[in-house]
DNA sequence: TTCATCCATCAAATTTCATTGATTGACGGC
DNA sequence: GCCGTCAATCAATGAAATTTGATGGATGAA
């Protein structure tokens, strides 16, 4: 059984945390292309000003978007180390398929389930 | 901009979800060698039974992992293609680095920011 | 200066989620 | 049959997230 890390399901829980909205995870594909700025993502999502801020907020706290000021414009952009540090997570904890598909309980109590 | 496509979000959404807490992505760990009974799980989180099971269940739902029964045991593992299709999904998504650094807005308003 | 636009923030109402403790069903040993 | 273990479910509570509408700060155009 692998080491427990909470720190790092912690970090992993917060990221997906960030991508478990849907207008959130629109938000990515839409900047996807790069950066925007709030006023074209509010038309292209059909959503309420302070609504779309709130998950703006969420995604940038979560370190998956940053924002750059420009007048009075905000430009959101995504931070690919937050994509690429999760998809790579997801992907190394994949089951090898060459290991034994048997259960890997290693317990020791009396009535062993394995 | 990408086209939007509202079930893919909701997809993903779904997946980020079930991974959105800790204590879900610590069960993912656990099950990243393989499969493993609840009772197993149980004692490596020093978990509540319900609490455990609750968890359980939305990863199971959101199609996460998969549930065998064997006798009184229930053992979880890993479903390979949810975590392939969640990472390659991040994956695609970060900005190609060749694109223009610039914002992509496509509008059309009178104060147009871009 | 005055005004309109862009956007963050706030407060309030609602919904959704997580935890706890108790109950229930299935299974197998005795 | 009787009992103990494993695990799902339920009901109730508390906590957190989401939505809405209103307000306010910053910016730049007239």
């Amino acid at each position: 059984m692998p080491t427990l890390q909470k720190p790092v399901a912690a970090q992993i829980a917060r990221w997906c945390h960030a991508l478990s909205d849907p207008t959130r995870v629109r938000v990515l594909e839409l900047l996807s292309d790069g950066e925007h700025c709030v006023c074209d993502l509010q038309e292209a999502l059909t959503a309420a000003q302070s609504r779309l801020s709130f998950h703006l907020r969420v995604l940038r706290e979560a370190g998956i978007v940053s924002d750059r000021k420009e007048g009075r414009w905000v430009h959101y952009s995504l931070r690919p180390e937050a994509l690429e540090q999760l998809a790579a997570y997801l992907h190394a904890r994949m089951p090898d398929p060459d290991a034994p598909g048997a259960c890997n309980c290693g317990n020791d109590r009396a009535s062993d389930c394995c």
